[in-house]
DNA sequence: CGGACCAAAATTGCATTCAAAATTTAGGAA
DNA sequence: TTCCTAAATTTTGAATGCAATTTTGGTCCG
């Protein structure tokens, strides 16, 4: 009876993880259970603990979350259709693999979503703003010379944030989460190239992007931010296809609630 | 027998509509009931059978359907992350309005996609697509002399779609469609516009795009979707402050099998 | 007449159950 | 042993059941 289903008749109340639990989800995350799994799984799949191609027996699943498969099967359905797992019938889920050309249109649809965001802050962004993203280029240039991947990695995706930020476009950012979220891991990557030089490269086009900002000049600024974009897949690319097993951990054990 | 709703709960097995029904949706549809319900009420839903902010009663739907809820609310779920419906927690779904700051966002993230879709189509579009595509413009021309406006409408979302499927990304035109979708209804409204030269200036643009297209001018034909897609939104948005209320029909009856 | 309050009915969220696949396992022949 | 077949087990897809919340309808009071 250790880990078994939550009975509602019973008192046996412990197999829940703490209710604050829905607070550590990224975002908002609903007050159901189905939105609450929803956002867990999500994250726990874009923070690529799966392996990729993985079958994800619903039975685990359930028994991590402490849930049943009801809410369960929703929350796989909407990962499904934004695209983190696929959906065979009678054969369950797994954890979607992308192809090749699976990372090179995520890549182009990023740039595209760039592109439009860099156009449309264009037209409304405020000095301080561009004065922000200016001290996170600075940021990012001091991990840059200090070689701290991580850090440069997470000031760099700071900043393409706050660029869709300031379209002011809900629309656009969730569009933009979904898609970055999908290809996150391979995003990674692209910061891994051999020729280190990429870094230096992404500083000087991440120059270019803050010159065309100042200038409101929308135009030019979509222009650059597709082309940057396109710079990052081929340097992704370059990289995986060194290296192109990822190999994340198997799938065992139980989600931390915390 | 004429049009009442089946009713799951006596041994009457024929209150499933006809097994060749999951043909009738739009695109692949699914084996499973998910699957088909999905398809189908997503269509329902796009093509504007709902009021707008309608409460959608889940028993309602699976009469409809002739299904249980377990599918029926999956589907649901999809449609919500999808941005079709609204999910209120303990309070049902309701068909999503969608307020002019919304309008806005997507018509604007639609110009985006097109804009995408235009700059990776003239990487790779070949001579022959490039034709159909100046086929349908003519022929577009000749509902645009008739004022046939329907017809117009059906041309120019062809060529849109042209476009979209040039650029020869599967996740642009997933996005596309989904974008397209939720402002179908609106869309419409583009070409009622008062002045009713919207006509005549939409298909100036369109001799613009052919034009960019043949000279395969990547970063201009972006800049030149963009902007045709705000001219058709501000179009739709004079239009919709005029008559602001397309009321549809209401909620009733059941989902013709066929 | 209008608004507050409360019981009845309907609706939602989730767990459980059941049938139809798929997967695994056991057994036997070449 | 290896390959094939078939029963047993697991897993999925969908229906049903149940507690909790919301909505509805009505009554009483001001």
């Amino acid at each position: 009876m250790a880990n078994s289903v939550p009975r509602p008749s019973a008192e046996d109340a412990a197999t829940v993880p703490p209710p604050d639990t829905k607070r550590a989800t990224s975002g908002a995350a609903a007050a159901s259970l189905h939105g609450e799994v929803l956002a867990r799984l999500r994250d726990y799949i874009v923070e690529g603990n799966l392996a990729d191609g993985a079958r994800i027996p619903e039975r685990r699943l359930c028994e991590m979350f402490g849930i049943s498969r009801t809410p369960l099967r929703e929350a796989l359905k909407v990962l499904a259709s934004e695209g983190l797992v696929d959906l065979l019938p009678n054969r369950g889920a797994r954890v979607r693999t992308l192809s090749p050309q699976d990372i090179r249109e995520l890549f182009d649809l990023m740039g595209g979503l760039e592109a439009l965001a860099g156009r449309l802050a264009c037209e409304s962004i405020s000095d301080d703003e561009i004065a922000e993203i200016e001290r996170l280029h600075h940021q990012m240039y001091a991990f840059y010379l200090r070689r701290d991947l991580h850090e440069y990695f997470q000031s760099n995706q700071m900043i393409h944030r706050k660029i869709v930020e300031a379209a002011r476009n809900q629309a656009l950012s969730l569009a933009y989460a979904s898609c970055a979220g999908r290809v996150r891991r391979v995003r990674y990557a692209a910061n891994l190239a051999r020729k280190r030089d990429r870094w230096g490269e992404a500083m000087r086009e991440h120059e270019a992007i803050l010159d065309a900002l100042r200038r409101r000049a929308g135009s030019e600024l979509s222009d650059i931010m597709f082309l940057h974009l396109r710079n990052k897949q081929a340097a992704a690319a370059e990289h995986l296809s060194a290296d192109p097993a990822p190999a994340p951990q198997q799938f065992t054990g139980v989600l931390h609630s915390k």
